[in-house]
DNA sequence: ATAGACAATATTGTCTACATTTTTGTAGTC
DNA sequence: GACTACAAAAATGTAGACAATATTGTCTAT
């Protein structure tokens, strides 16, 4: 699924938007239940509306629904968190290689002016522009780099990113560093296609280093598994 | 979004598949309108089913809906059929050697086992069943290969590259010869990652190779684009 | 007292009717 | 005769109502 470069606009965007928000910010918890017309209500819009929204961020990966049930805020396992991490790898490095190939010095400045922005929600202490900015600019690099497949991919891998980092994270956020993506617009501006790719490779890494993935078996609502 | 592995059973999937499959036979042309009353009244379904099947549809990248025109089979360019072959080769290099990783001697036989239905389907000249089961080889591997997020992804390539397929072959279909698949099985059973990835490589420049991507504009909907 | 069955409630799934927007056809005027 | 403005028709978008399903609470029989 993968959408096209623009970001859906809409009314049913905004509700997607809204109930990512929410999960990014840990104010809806994995597992949570997410009633239609109990969201119909708080967005004061039709529950159609609503379940239109739902199937979308079921195809990001991040609500669960259920036939007959409900839709649910999901609850990736660790085996999926580590797949989401590895795959994440694998396609920022090819990222970073086809931007090194493809960006012009013109278009440096996009990536400086980005960084600023984070730098300054930093200091705000502004959490809800942080998670957003800091996925941005892994999705800004993905747009440089001229391959809509690849932005769609990223696009659905750091929502899900998100979501495990909502889920796992032990200590405190510490999303995405500013300063690990400095460096990387550093080695991009040179060319330096090794350098970049490695620092990259490392950013993720330390992302994922800072998540609590052992084996704690999440909270499930299959009870069964959960107390047999 | 990308799915859950398990194909997504009920009557939407099954509107999906048929219009899929029309469009994947040439039966359905690239541009052509799919007007919802039409299609609940072909398929027997209400609107809103048919509704849901076409925003499915479009999150795979086959039909392009606009807001208060309606639903069009898609017409990928050339630089996005270009896009889709390019990320398609480098997911594919990365399942396969994920796959020789993973792949115990057990499931082998998996693979021979889907690759005798091709050859019959082959022998039968059953075009439908040949379409459906090319991609499905590709899925297998990355079945096999344990990722649920590389397959979803291929998943999605493959839908594309269906329709890139039937919108700019040139020649015969040969859509995916069953020959390079059964040389792809030897060098996965031998575990020989450089060998079986240079022929995943191969295999799917053949399939490009045999595209006309000569910068054929592709019939658009946008006149003022293709006339001014 | 407990287990099983039955009924009540709540929530999702589906369909039909209405409103909005776009397109096409027509008439009027310059 | 051609262009503009208006009106009618068709298709999509939206909302509300109804039906199907799952869950929860209660009652009865053992």
């Amino acid at each position: 699924m993968y959408h096209s470069k623009e970001t859906v606009t809409g009314p049913t965007a905004e509700i997607c938007e809204r109930i990512w928000l929410s999960i990014a910010e840990k104010r809806l918890r994995p597992g949570a239940r997410l009633k239609e017309e109990q969201l119909a209500e708080i967005f004061e819009v039709s529950r159609a509306r609503v379940r239109q929204a739902l199937s979308v961020l079921e195809s990001d990966g991040l609500v669960t629904i259920v036939p007959n049930r409900g839709a649910f805020v999901a609850e990736p396992g660790v085996d999926e968190a580590r797949d989401v991490f590895h795959v994440r790898k694998q396609i920022e490095a090819r990222v970073v290689e086809r931007l090194i190939d493809r960006i012009t010095d013109a278009q440096i400045p996009l990536l400086q002016a980005h960084l600023s922005k984070e730098r300054q929600a930093d200091q705000r202490g502004d959490t809800s522009a942080i998670i957003r900015l800091s996925g941005g600019f892994h999705l800004l690099l993905a747009e440089l780099a001229g391959s809509d497949f690849l932005f769609g991919i990223l696009r659905d891998l750091i929502s899900r990113s998100s979501l495990i980092t909502a889920m796992y994270r032990s200590r405190h956020l510490h999303n995405c560093g500013p300063d690990e993506h400095a460096a990387l617009i550093e080695h991009i501006s040179a060319r330096d296609k090794p350098g970049a790719t490695q620092i990259m490779l490392n950013h993720l890494q330390h992302v994922e280093d800072e998540l609590d993935l052992t084996a704690e078996a999440p909270t499930t609502r299959d009870l069964r598994q959960a107390l047999v």
